[in-house]
DNA sequence: CAAGTGACCATTTTAGGTTATAGTCACATC
DNA sequence: GATGTGACTATAACCTAAAATGGTCACTTG
Protein backbone atom coordinates (compact mmCIF):
# COMPACT_ATOMS: atom_id res chain seq x y z
CA UNK A 1 0.00 0.00 0.00
CA UNK A 2 1.48 3.11 -1.31
CA UNK A 3 -0.16 6.22 -0.06
CA UNK A 4 2.52 8.68 -0.48
CA UNK A 5 3.16 9.84 -4.21
CA UNK A 6 -0.56 10.12 -5.36
CA UNK A 7 0.16 13.93 -6.49
CA UNK A 8 3.93 14.53 -7.06
CA UNK A 9 4.49 17.18 -5.44
CA UNK A 10 8.19 19.67 -7.28
CA UNK A 11 10.66 16.67 -6.66
CA UNK A 12 14.48 17.42 -7.33
CA UNK A 13 16.51 15.14 -8.38
CA UNK A 14 15.64 10.89 -8.54
CA UNK A 15 12.20 10.56 -7.76
CA UNK A 16 13.12 7.09 -6.43
CA UNK A 17 15.81 7.33 -4.16
CA UNK A 18 15.67 6.15 -0.52
CA UNK A 19 16.88 9.01 0.92
CA UNK A 20 13.56 10.90 -0.10
CA UNK A 21 11.66 8.43 1.36
CA UNK A 22 13.64 8.87 4.28
CA UNK A 23 13.08 12.50 4.25
CA UNK A 24 9.20 11.66 4.05
CA UNK A 25 8.83 9.05 6.72
CA UNK A 26 11.14 11.89 9.05
CA UNK A 27 8.73 14.72 7.87
CA UNK A 28 5.81 12.35 9.23
CA UNK A 29 6.96 11.84 12.43
CA UNK A 30 7.86 15.06 13.11
CA UNK A 31 4.77 17.38 11.39
CA UNK A 32 2.80 14.89 13.15
CA UNK A 33 4.39 15.71 16.60
CA UNK A 34 6.11 19.07 16.62
CA UNK A 35 3.57 20.66 13.65
CA UNK A 36 4.55 21.99 10.42
CA UNK A 37 5.59 25.50 12.11
CA UNK A 38 7.81 23.93 14.75
CA UNK A 39 9.80 21.14 12.73
CA UNK A 40 12.63 22.82 10.82
CA UNK A 41 14.70 21.61 7.71
CA UNK A 42 17.04 21.28 10.06
CA UNK A 43 15.49 18.57 12.13
CA UNK A 44 14.24 16.27 9.39
CA UNK A 45 18.08 16.69 8.13
CA UNK A 46 19.70 15.41 12.02
CA UNK A 47 17.00 12.62 12.14
CA UNK A 48 18.11 10.89 9.08
CA UNK A 49 21.97 12.06 9.70
CA UNK A 50 22.43 14.50 6.19
CA UNK A 51 23.05 17.96 6.22
CA UNK A 52 20.47 20.22 5.73
CA UNK A 53 21.40 21.13 2.06
CA UNK A 54 21.12 17.49 0.82
CA UNK A 55 17.64 17.78 1.73
CA UNK A 56 17.21 20.59 -1.02
CA UNK A 57 18.60 17.90 -2.96
CA UNK A 58 15.24 16.08 -3.37
CA UNK A 59 12.74 18.88 -2.67
CA UNK A 60 12.09 22.12 -3.68
CA UNK A 61 10.63 23.75 -0.37
CA UNK A 62 9.53 23.00 2.92
CA UNK A 63 6.09 23.39 1.67
CA UNK A 64 7.24 20.45 -1.03
CA UNK A 65 7.94 18.18 1.93
CA UNK A 66 4.69 19.12 3.28
CA UNK A 67 2.87 18.98 0.26
CA UNK A 68 3.95 15.56 -0.21
CA UNK A 69 2.75 14.88 3.75
CA UNK A 70 -0.65 16.08 3.23
CA UNK A 71 -1.11 14.46 0.04
CA UNK A 72 0.01 11.01 2.40
CA UNK A 73 -2.82 11.87 5.20
CA UNK A 74 -5.47 13.04 2.63
CA UNK A 75 -4.62 9.45 0.98
CA UNK A 76 -5.50 7.94 4.05
CA UNK A 77 -8.96 9.33 3.95
CA UNK A 78 -9.17 8.55 0.45
CA UNK A 79 -8.52 5.07 1.26
CA UNK A 80 -11.10 5.20 4.38
CA UNK A 81 -13.39 5.59 2.02
CA UNK A 82 -12.33 3.08 -0.44
CA UNK A 83 -12.84 0.69 1.94
CA UNK A 84 -15.79 1.42 3.52
CA UNK A 85 -17.46 2.25 -0.08
CA UNK A 86 -16.61 -1.67 -1.27
CA UNK A 87 -18.44 -3.03 1.26
CA UNK A 88 -21.64 -1.18 -0.56
CA UNK A 89 -24.02 -2.70 -2.71
CA UNK A 90 -26.37 0.34 -4.12
CA UNK A 91 -25.31 3.48 -5.70
CA UNK A 92 -27.69 5.35 -3.13
CA UNK A 93 -25.67 3.52 -0.52
CA UNK A 94 -22.50 4.30 -1.76
CA UNK A 95 -23.22 8.02 -2.12
CA UNK A 96 -24.74 7.99 1.70
CA UNK A 97 -21.34 5.38 2.64
CA UNK A 98 -18.65 8.03 0.93
CA UNK A 99 -20.52 11.52 2.52
CA UNK A 100 -20.93 9.95 5.86
CA UNK A 101 -16.78 8.10 5.46
CA UNK A 102 -15.45 10.93 4.25
CA UNK A 103 -16.92 13.35 7.55
CA UNK A 104 -16.11 10.42 9.73
CA UNK A 105 -12.69 10.09 8.99
CA UNK A 106 -11.54 13.23 8.71
CA UNK A 107 -13.21 14.38 11.98
CA UNK A 108 -11.18 11.41 13.73
CA UNK A 109 -7.84 13.05 12.07
CA UNK A 110 -9.00 16.21 13.24
CA UNK A 111 -9.33 14.82 17.09
CA UNK A 112 -6.48 12.31 16.37
CA UNK A 113 -4.32 13.95 14.30
CA UNK A 114 -4.84 17.43 14.59
CA UNK A 115 -1.06 18.74 13.61
CA UNK A 116 -1.48 17.22 10.39
CA UNK A 117 -5.12 17.63 10.00
CA UNK A 118 -4.04 21.22 10.39
CA UNK A 119 -1.70 20.60 7.65
CA UNK A 120 -4.05 19.78 5.23
CA UNK A 121 -6.41 22.80 6.44
CA UNK A 122 -3.69 24.94 5.25
CA UNK A 123 -3.36 23.36 1.95
CA UNK A 124 -6.67 23.21 1.18
CA UNK A 125 -6.88 27.11 2.32
CA UNK A 126 -3.90 27.83 0.02
CA UNK A 127 -5.11 25.84 -2.69
CA UNK A 128 -2.16 23.49 -2.65
CA UNK A 129 -1.78 20.95 -5.17
CA UNK A 130 -2.29 18.12 -2.80
CA UNK A 131 -5.64 19.53 -1.61
CA UNK A 132 -6.93 20.12 -5.13
CA UNK A 133 -6.03 16.51 -6.25
CA UNK A 134 -8.01 15.44 -2.79
CA UNK A 135 -10.75 16.88 -4.58
CA UNK A 136 -10.78 16.03 -7.58
CA UNK A 137 -10.80 12.20 -6.40
CA UNK A 138 -14.05 12.67 -4.39
CA UNK A 139 -15.41 14.41 -7.40
CA UNK A 140 -14.16 11.49 -9.48
CA UNK A 141 -15.46 8.83 -7.15
CA UNK A 142 -19.09 10.74 -7.13
CA UNK A 143 -18.27 10.57 -10.44
CA UNK A 144 -18.43 6.54 -10.75
CA UNK A 145 -21.22 6.09 -8.34
CA UNK A 146 -23.71 8.79 -10.11
CA UNK A 147 -23.01 7.03 -13.81
CA UNK A 148 -23.87 3.77 -11.88
CA UNK A 149 -26.76 5.04 -10.56
CA UNK A 150 -28.17 6.37 -13.43
CA UNK A 151 -27.36 3.14 -15.46
CA UNK A 152 -28.84 1.10 -12.73
CA UNK A 153 -31.99 3.45 -13.47
CA UNK A 154 -31.65 4.40 -9.71
CA UNK A 155 -30.85 8.02 -10.34
CA UNK A 156 -32.44 10.62 -12.98
CA UNK A 157 -30.81 10.49 -16.32
CA UNK A 158 -32.02 14.50 -17.63
CA UNK A 159 -28.96 16.09 -15.98
CA UNK A 160 -25.66 16.40 -17.74
CA UNK A 161 -23.58 14.21 -15.71
CA UNK A 162 -20.89 17.21 -14.53
CA UNK A 163 -23.31 19.48 -13.52
CA UNK A 164 -24.89 16.81 -11.44
CA UNK A 165 -21.77 15.70 -10.15
CA UNK A 166 -20.56 19.22 -9.76
CA UNK A 167 -23.47 20.25 -7.37
CA UNK A 168 -23.09 17.37 -4.94
CA UNK A 169 -19.77 18.08 -4.66
CA UNK A 170 -20.89 22.13 -3.77
CA UNK A 171 -23.02 20.34 -0.94
CA UNK A 172 -20.18 18.18 0.16
CA UNK A 173 -17.71 20.68 -0.22
CA UNK A 174 -18.04 22.25 3.41
CA UNK A 175 -17.15 18.88 5.02
CA UNK A 176 -14.33 17.72 2.20
CA UNK A 177 -13.05 20.72 2.70
CA UNK A 178 -10.78 20.51 5.94
CA UNK A 179 -10.32 24.32 6.20
CA UNK A 180 -13.94 24.54 5.96
CA UNK A 181 -15.01 21.07 8.14
CA UNK A 182 -13.15 22.56 11.18
CA UNK A 183 -16.13 25.26 11.38
CA UNK A 184 -18.42 22.57 10.67
CA UNK A 185 -17.89 20.17 13.79
CA UNK A 186 -20.83 20.66 15.84
CA UNK A 187 -22.52 19.58 12.50
CA UNK A 188 -20.99 16.68 11.98
CA UNK A 189 -23.57 14.42 12.84
CA UNK A 190 -26.40 14.86 11.22
CA UNK A 191 -24.98 16.98 8.30
CA UNK A 192 -24.01 13.92 6.03
CA UNK A 193 -26.94 11.93 6.55
CA UNK A 194 -29.61 14.88 5.97
CA UNK A 195 -27.63 16.16 2.69
CA UNK A 196 -27.36 12.88 1.20
CA UNK A 197 -31.36 12.20 1.65
CA UNK A 198 -31.68 15.87 0.11
CA UNK A 199 -29.29 14.98 -3.06
CA UNK A 200 -30.94 11.52 -2.96
CA UNK A 201 -33.95 13.01 -3.28
CA UNK A 202 -32.59 15.29 -6.46
CA UNK A 203 -31.53 12.15 -7.81
CA UNK A 204 -35.01 10.58 -7.83
CA UNK A 205 -35.62 9.56 -11.63
CA UNK B 1 -35.64 52.64 9.34
CA UNK B 2 -34.45 51.50 12.67
CA UNK B 3 -31.63 48.85 11.85
CA UNK B 4 -30.01 49.00 15.21
CA UNK B 5 -31.47 47.17 18.17
CA UNK B 6 -32.67 44.04 16.31
CA UNK B 7 -31.32 41.90 18.74
CA UNK B 8 -30.21 43.32 22.09
CA UNK B 9 -26.94 43.14 22.72
CA UNK B 10 -25.70 43.55 26.77
CA UNK B 11 -26.85 46.88 27.66
CA UNK B 12 -26.74 49.08 30.70
CA UNK B 13 -28.62 51.99 31.58
CA UNK B 14 -31.40 53.98 29.70
CA UNK B 15 -32.17 51.65 26.85
CA UNK B 16 -32.88 54.71 25.09
CA UNK B 17 -30.66 57.52 25.13
CA UNK B 18 -28.97 60.04 22.95
CA UNK B 19 -25.68 59.50 24.18
CA UNK B 20 -26.26 55.69 23.45
CA UNK B 21 -27.05 55.97 19.87
CA UNK B 22 -23.88 58.92 19.37
CA UNK B 23 -22.15 55.69 20.89
CA UNK B 24 -23.39 53.78 18.07
CA UNK B 25 -23.11 56.06 15.52
CA UNK B 26 -19.33 56.75 16.24
CA UNK B 27 -18.53 53.17 16.43
CA UNK B 28 -20.43 51.86 13.07
CA UNK B 29 -17.97 55.01 11.43
CA UNK B 30 -14.39 54.06 13.66
CA UNK B 31 -15.29 50.46 13.32
CA UNK B 32 -15.64 50.21 9.19
CA UNK B 33 -12.55 52.80 8.92
CA UNK B 34 -10.09 51.99 11.21
CA UNK B 35 -11.76 47.91 12.47
CA UNK B 36 -12.57 46.46 15.27
CA UNK B 37 -9.03 45.63 16.63
CA UNK B 38 -7.45 49.30 15.64
CA UNK B 39 -10.38 51.22 17.37
CA UNK B 40 -10.12 52.56 20.90
CA UNK B 41 -12.92 52.62 23.43
CA UNK B 42 -11.28 56.39 23.97
CA UNK B 43 -11.44 56.95 20.79
CA UNK B 44 -14.91 56.81 20.24
CA UNK B 45 -15.15 58.66 23.91
CA UNK B 46 -13.29 61.35 22.25
CA UNK B 47 -15.34 61.44 19.04
CA UNK B 48 -18.60 61.70 21.09
CA UNK B 49 -17.15 64.49 23.64
CA UNK B 50 -17.14 61.99 26.30
CA UNK B 51 -14.97 59.94 28.49
CA UNK B 52 -14.26 56.53 27.93
CA UNK B 53 -15.95 56.03 31.45
CA UNK B 54 -19.61 57.18 30.37
CA UNK B 55 -19.12 54.85 27.61
CA UNK B 56 -19.25 52.21 30.22
CA UNK B 57 -22.52 53.27 31.84
CA UNK B 58 -24.54 52.60 27.96
CA UNK B 59 -22.09 49.27 27.64
CA UNK B 60 -21.02 46.19 29.31
CA UNK B 61 -18.20 45.97 26.82
CA UNK B 62 -15.84 47.07 23.79
CA UNK B 63 -17.63 43.47 22.49
CA UNK B 64 -21.07 44.83 23.61
CA UNK B 65 -20.17 47.69 21.60
CA UNK B 66 -19.02 45.26 18.60
CA UNK B 67 -22.59 43.32 18.92
CA UNK B 68 -24.12 46.43 18.11
CA UNK B 69 -22.51 47.25 15.06
CA UNK B 70 -22.60 43.74 14.18
CA UNK B 71 -26.10 43.47 14.26
CA UNK B 72 -26.73 46.53 12.41
CA UNK B 73 -24.65 45.48 9.41
CA UNK B 74 -26.42 41.95 9.19
CA UNK B 75 -29.47 43.91 9.36
CA UNK B 76 -28.55 45.48 5.95
CA UNK B 77 -28.41 42.36 4.83
CA UNK B 78 -31.54 41.00 6.01
CA UNK B 79 -32.83 44.13 4.86
CA UNK B 80 -31.47 43.88 1.37
CA UNK B 81 -32.94 40.03 1.44
CA UNK B 82 -36.27 41.16 2.34
CA UNK B 83 -36.77 43.85 -0.31
CA UNK B 84 -35.51 42.02 -2.51
CA UNK B 85 -38.33 38.99 -1.70
CA UNK B 86 -40.88 41.59 -1.97
CA UNK B 87 -40.69 41.80 -5.96
CA UNK B 88 -40.97 38.01 -5.73
CA UNK B 89 -44.53 35.95 -6.42
CA UNK B 90 -44.07 32.22 -6.34
CA UNK B 91 -42.44 30.27 -3.64
CA UNK B 92 -39.89 28.76 -5.96
CA UNK B 93 -39.00 32.36 -7.37
CA UNK B 94 -38.96 33.56 -3.53
CA UNK B 95 -36.11 30.58 -2.26
CA UNK B 96 -33.78 31.41 -5.82
CA UNK B 97 -34.18 35.13 -4.33
CA UNK B 98 -33.37 34.18 -0.93
CA UNK B 99 -30.52 32.33 -1.62
CA UNK B 100 -29.29 35.11 -4.49
CA UNK B 101 -29.58 38.03 -2.71
CA UNK B 102 -27.75 36.76 0.50
CA UNK B 103 -24.23 35.54 -1.10
CA UNK B 104 -24.91 38.89 -3.45
CA UNK B 105 -25.58 41.06 -0.45
CA UNK B 106 -22.65 39.56 1.72
CA UNK B 107 -20.01 39.51 -1.03
CA UNK B 108 -20.43 43.14 -1.42
CA UNK B 109 -20.18 43.49 2.04
CA UNK B 110 -17.09 41.70 1.49
CA UNK B 111 -15.49 44.05 -0.96
CA UNK B 112 -17.11 47.44 -0.10
CA UNK B 113 -16.92 47.28 3.81
CA UNK B 114 -14.20 45.18 4.54
CA UNK B 115 -13.78 45.89 8.02
CA UNK B 116 -17.52 45.62 9.07
CA UNK B 117 -17.18 42.01 6.87
CA UNK B 118 -14.53 40.86 9.72
CA UNK B 119 -16.52 41.99 12.79
CA UNK B 120 -19.26 39.95 11.19
CA UNK B 121 -17.30 36.92 10.24
CA UNK B 122 -15.47 36.97 13.80
CA UNK B 123 -19.10 36.88 15.40
CA UNK B 124 -20.13 34.10 13.50
CA UNK B 125 -16.89 32.54 14.37
CA UNK B 126 -17.33 33.51 18.15
CA UNK B 127 -20.86 32.79 18.22
CA UNK B 128 -21.70 35.93 19.18
CA UNK B 129 -25.63 36.76 19.45
CA UNK B 130 -25.58 38.90 16.31
CA UNK B 131 -24.64 36.35 14.65
CA UNK B 132 -27.09 33.66 15.99
CA UNK B 133 -29.81 36.19 15.74
CA UNK B 134 -28.74 36.63 12.10
CA UNK B 135 -29.13 32.88 10.83
CA UNK B 136 -32.12 32.85 12.98
CA UNK B 137 -34.05 35.41 10.87
CA UNK B 138 -32.50 33.73 7.60
CA UNK B 139 -34.08 30.52 8.90
CA UNK B 140 -37.33 32.29 9.99
CA UNK B 141 -37.26 33.55 6.16
CA UNK B 142 -37.16 30.24 5.10
CA UNK B 143 -39.59 28.65 7.23
CA UNK B 144 -42.70 31.35 5.85
CA UNK B 145 -40.96 30.39 1.73
CA UNK B 146 -41.57 26.80 2.13
CA UNK B 147 -44.85 27.17 4.24
CA UNK B 148 -45.76 29.67 1.68
CA UNK B 149 -45.13 26.67 -0.82
CA UNK B 150 -46.55 23.79 1.01
CA UNK B 151 -50.02 25.44 1.14
CA UNK B 152 -49.49 26.97 -2.89
CA UNK B 153 -49.10 22.74 -3.97
CA UNK B 154 -45.78 23.98 -5.10
CA UNK B 155 -43.84 21.90 -2.82
CA UNK B 156 -43.84 18.58 -1.30
CA UNK B 157 -45.56 18.36 2.30
CA UNK B 158 -44.55 14.91 3.78
CA UNK B 159 -41.41 15.73 5.73
CA UNK B 160 -42.19 17.62 8.43
CA UNK B 161 -41.63 20.96 8.25
CA UNK B 162 -38.73 21.53 10.64
CA UNK B 163 -36.69 19.03 8.71
CA UNK B 164 -37.16 20.28 5.40
CA UNK B 165 -36.37 23.97 6.76
CA UNK B 166 -33.46 22.95 8.26
CA UNK B 167 -31.93 20.97 5.69
CA UNK B 168 -32.22 23.46 3.38
CA UNK B 169 -30.44 26.04 5.67
CA UNK B 170 -27.56 23.01 6.61
CA UNK B 171 -27.23 23.67 2.09
CA UNK B 172 -27.36 27.66 2.90
CA UNK B 173 -24.88 27.64 5.82
CA UNK B 174 -21.65 27.66 4.06
CA UNK B 175 -22.84 31.07 1.89
CA UNK B 176 -25.01 32.25 5.00
CA UNK B 177 -21.84 32.32 7.20
CA UNK B 178 -19.54 34.86 6.81
CA UNK B 179 -17.33 33.43 8.14
CA UNK B 180 -17.58 29.99 5.86
CA UNK B 181 -18.37 32.35 2.66
CA UNK B 182 -15.29 34.56 2.74
CA UNK B 183 -13.25 31.18 1.91
CA UNK B 184 -16.38 30.33 -0.82
CA UNK B 185 -15.38 33.13 -3.15
CA UNK B 186 -14.76 31.40 -5.89
CA UNK B 187 -18.04 29.36 -5.66
CA UNK B 188 -20.50 32.33 -5.12
CA UNK B 189 -21.46 33.37 -9.21
CA UNK B 190 -22.82 29.45 -9.41
CA UNK B 191 -23.23 28.10 -6.23
CA UNK B 192 -26.48 29.99 -5.30
CA UNK B 193 -28.33 29.38 -8.76
CA UNK B 194 -27.05 25.66 -8.82
CA UNK B 195 -27.97 24.68 -4.94
CA UNK B 196 -31.75 26.13 -5.62
CA UNK B 197 -32.35 23.73 -8.57
CA UNK B 198 -30.61 21.09 -5.90
CA UNK B 199 -32.96 22.38 -3.31
CA UNK B 200 -35.86 22.82 -5.34
CA UNK B 201 -35.52 19.46 -7.08
CA UNK B 202 -36.15 17.73 -4.04
CA UNK B 203 -39.18 19.92 -3.03
CA UNK B 204 -40.73 18.43 -5.91
CA UNK B 205 -44.09 17.04 -4.38
C1' DC C 1 -30.39 61.29 42.03
C1' DA C 2 -28.71 61.64 37.09
C1' DA C 3 -24.77 62.97 34.46
C1' DG C 4 -20.08 62.64 34.14
C1' DT C 5 -14.96 61.93 35.06
C1' DG C 6 -9.79 61.35 36.57
C1' DA C 7 -7.04 58.15 38.44
C1' DC C 8 -6.05 53.63 38.76
C1' DC C 9 -4.94 48.46 37.73
C1' DA C 10 -4.33 44.13 35.13
C1' DT C 11 -3.76 42.60 30.81
C1' DT C 12 -2.55 43.37 25.74
C1' DT C 13 -0.28 45.33 22.26
C1' DT C 14 3.64 47.31 20.25
C1' DA C 15 8.39 48.37 18.88
C1' DG C 16 12.93 46.95 18.40
C1' DG C 17 16.88 44.47 18.55
C1' DT C 18 18.38 39.63 18.42
C1' DT C 19 18.15 35.00 17.13
C1' DA C 20 16.63 31.24 14.18
C1' DT C 21 15.34 29.52 9.82
C1' DA C 22 14.64 28.69 4.71
C1' DG C 23 17.09 28.38 0.94
C1' DT C 24 21.57 28.85 -2.08
C1' DC C 25 26.15 27.98 -3.70
C1' DA C 26 30.76 26.97 -4.28
C1' DC C 27 33.29 23.37 -3.22
C1' DA C 28 34.89 18.55 -1.42
C1' DT C 29 34.95 13.50 -1.72
C1' DC C 30 34.41 9.13 -3.83
C1' DG D 1 28.85 12.12 -12.35
C1' DA D 2 26.74 11.06 -7.85
C1' DT D 3 26.86 12.00 -3.00
C1' DG D 4 27.36 15.25 0.30
C1' DT D 5 28.53 19.60 3.05
C1' DG D 6 29.98 24.24 5.57
C1' DA D 7 29.46 28.81 5.09
C1' DC D 8 26.60 32.45 3.70
C1' DT D 9 22.36 35.78 3.17
C1' DA D 10 17.82 37.57 3.42
C1' DT D 11 13.82 37.07 5.77
C1' DA D 12 10.83 35.51 9.49
C1' DA D 13 10.25 34.24 14.18
C1' DC D 14 11.11 35.34 18.79
C1' DC D 15 11.96 37.84 22.61
C1' DT D 16 11.15 41.74 26.31
C1' DA D 17 10.50 46.17 28.18
C1' DA D 18 7.66 50.16 27.54
C1' DA D 19 3.36 51.99 26.05
C1' DA D 20 -1.44 51.49 25.23
C1' DT D 21 -5.88 49.62 26.22
C1' DG D 22 -10.12 47.58 28.42
C1' DG D 23 -12.50 48.03 32.31
C1' DT D 24 -13.61 49.72 37.29
C1' DC D 25 -14.59 52.87 41.01
C1' DA D 26 -14.65 56.43 44.16
C1' DC D 27 -15.73 60.77 43.58
C1' DT D 28 -17.55 65.46 41.62
C1' DT D 29 -21.00 68.51 39.90
C1' DG D 30 -25.67 70.37 39.05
Amino acid sequence: MNEIESSLPQVRGPADHSVREQIVLAAGEHFSRYGYDKTTVSDLAKAIGFSKAYIYKFFDSKQAIGEAICAATLDTVVAAVDEALAGASTPTEKLRILFKTLVTTSVSLFFNDRKLYDIAANSAGEGWPSAIAYGQRIRQTLVEIIREGRQAGEFERKTPLDETVHVIYLVMHPYVNPLLLQHNLDLVDDAPTQLSNLVLRSLAP
